[in-house]
RNA sequence: GGGCCGUUAGCUCAGUCGGUAGAGCAUCGGGCUUUUAACCCGAGGGUCGGAGGUUCGAUUCCUCCACGGCUCACCA
């Protein structure tokens, strides 16, 4: 794909006025620009001035506003010239501003730069002062004009801006230039992302880093991107999650632990699946995944408070209410309760028995590895039937063993462990459970893991004998949870694909 | 990886039941000193994603390839 030719007709002129505001004697990449106000500020200031009025009231306003001085700077969205005058858009990249250009007003060579040698997109400061025009644009009347940056690649329409997907995802900072409603998108995961933290340290969790390059990667069932160590010669992989390293960190004391950053899956692209993606984990001792339902309902309302203003937000035309407390129910209630076909719904008993299951699976069109361990497979079935289902926040509680090798088991019914995944708008946000603390368990539950891979399952976890060892000293009693932090910014964004939350998501290189 | 769909001017999009294409914005020239989707007059700009095939003739039909979208599989 090419995406600017540099003979296309728009470039060359660019070039060529480029050249002539050099000859004009304007620098052509100055160094600075000092500003009054960011275009932002101003229209936080002076921006109640904005407004229809009579002639009279107008003239009065102007009287006071023309007396504020400003010099501002910002990229030129929009221009409309009448001859001896114009009007211009900066943009500071949140806000814009209109500016008035009078040919009598300025110097001769700005008056040329503006008229004919500025195209949209370049970067511009001015000096003048305040005033409301008379259909009510709160405006800059110019003094003075200089010439900062210039923009040589064309420039897309003002009307429609960027749409095309594959473009507004490659040049995301043309698309953050043009499209309002995607800058927005970022500025909210930020505050997402401040929301988080406020949260946590105000609960007295450390917020702490642990390797993003492991011997072995671990702690979650995912393939791994794998390179190489020069000077140790040795493989490392890229982490799948930061699990076992943040248990480690409770063993060691630390008794509640955050960590807020990347993981690297190397698996397929979905609208939901980037192969690098933010995860929140925390870890409390002496806590249960009871506790986490607690405090995730809290932690999640929390966040949307602060950046929604409500607990209700719409998802994909669909209203999504987070008041507590919110529904739970087990991954078997769950499959029969969402059982497509009302006449052959099955019994607990049923979906425990291997062939009964795996012909069950068949009956829902749920392609099913007969091999694989009932829990697994199970896990499967409940996506299948169920997730979609899963809009208004729903606690799935009680997993089968088989898959989850970390947690540790129920205490009335060994094929359950305590963990539960919350679902909101049928994305998985969340997975938290009891961890399991018994050294010798851990090591049996690994070695399970191991049997898995050598039959085959390249997601199944390897071994880690330190993680083994770590516990050995003793973890007390602990709770821990991720959350996928880039489907928390999608529900909260209304976005459908990961690729919109990402700044710059995965893309095969340009053809 | 499979299925379906898409790729036409810098951008946003029409269109050709097979006879090599249009609009708006943007650009260029002219006019206009309070416009704001500014307006008025005039002009230029396209290997119709790439390669092959069928055909007198392919942007259009077929095949393959590239990139993208949706979806299924994978992601427990």
């Amino acid at each position: 794909m090419k995406l600017f030719d540099e003979e296309n007709e728009l470039v060359v002129q660019r070039r060529k006025n480029f050249q002539e505001i050099i000859e004009l004697g304007f620098e052509p990449f100055p160094h600075k620009f000092h500003r009054s106000h960011t275009i932002t500020e101003i229209a936080e200031q002076y921006g109640h001035y904005a407004g229809q009025r009579s002639p009279q009231e107008l003239e009065r306003i102007n009287r006071e506003l023309n007396r504020v001085e400003v010099r501002i700077a910002g990229r030129m969205m929009t221009q409309r010239l009448m001859g001896k005058a114009g009007f211009a858009h900066l943009s500071d990249g949140d806000r814009q501003l209109q500016i008035y250009v009078r040919s009598n007003e300025v110097s001769e060579r700005e008056w040329v730069l503006f008229k004919k040698l500025l195209d949209l997109g370049d970067i511009i400061g001015v000096e003048g002062y305040l005033f409301v025009t008379k259909t009510g644009e709160l405006s800059v009347h110019v003094r003075q004009l200089a010439f900062l940056a210039k923009a040589f690649l064309p420039w897309p329409e003002k009307w429609h801006g960027l749409q095309d997907v594959e473009l507004r995802h490659r040049l995301r900072y043309l698309d953050l230039m043009v499209n309002r409603h995607s800058r927005q998108v970022f500025v909210k995961r930020s505050r997402i992302i401040r929301a988080i933290r406020a949260f946590f340290d105000q609960r007295g969790y450390i917020e702490v880093e642990t390797p993003m390059l492991t011997p072995i990667a671990t702690g979650a069932a995912a393939r791994p991107f794998k390179t190489h160590h020069n000077a140790l010669d040795i493989d490392l992989y890229a982490r799948i999650a930061p699990e076992l390293y943040l248990k480690r960190l409770v063993v060691g004391g630390f008794e509640k632990v955050y960590e807020l950053n990347r993981n690297f899956r190397n698996e397929g692209l979905s609208h939901r699946h980037n192969p690098e993606f933010t995860m929140l984990e925390f870890y409390q001792a002496y806590s249960s995944y009871e506790d986490l339902m607690d405090l995730t309902e809290e932690l999640l309302i929390h966040v949307v408070e602060d950046v929604n203003g409500s607990l209700e937000i719409i998802y994909d035309g669909r209203p999504i209410h987070f008041g507590r407390p919110w529904r739970r129910l087990t991954l078997i209630e769950a499959i029969i309760t969402y059982w497509p076909h009302p006449a052959s719904r099955p019994s607990p008993e049923e979906l425990w028995d291997s062939e009964r299951l795996t012909a069950l699976m068949k009956s829902v069109e749920c392609t099913v590895d007969p091999q694989a361990p009932v829990g697994q497979r199970l896990v499967k079935l409940f996506e299948h039937v169920a997730e979609s289902h899963l809009i208004q926040p729903t606690f799935i509680i009680e997993f089968p063993t088989e898959a989850s090798p970390l947690a540790k088991q129920s205490e009335t019914d060994p094929r359950l462990v305590h963990r539960f995944e919350l679902y909101v708008g049928g994305l998985e946000l969340a997975n938290a459970f009891c961890e399991l603390n018994d050294p010798e368990e851990q090591r049996r539950r690994f070695e399970e893991q191991m049997q898995l891979r050598q039959r085959g399952d390249e997601e199944a976890m390897m071994m880690d004998e330190d993680y083994v060892r770590a516990l050995g000293y003793g973890l007390p009693p602990t709770a821990g949870e991720g959350i996928g932090i880039d489907r928390l910014v999608m529900i909260l964004t209304d976005q459908k694909s990961i690729r919109d939350v990402i700044l710059f998501p995965h893309m095969r290189p340009e053809a």
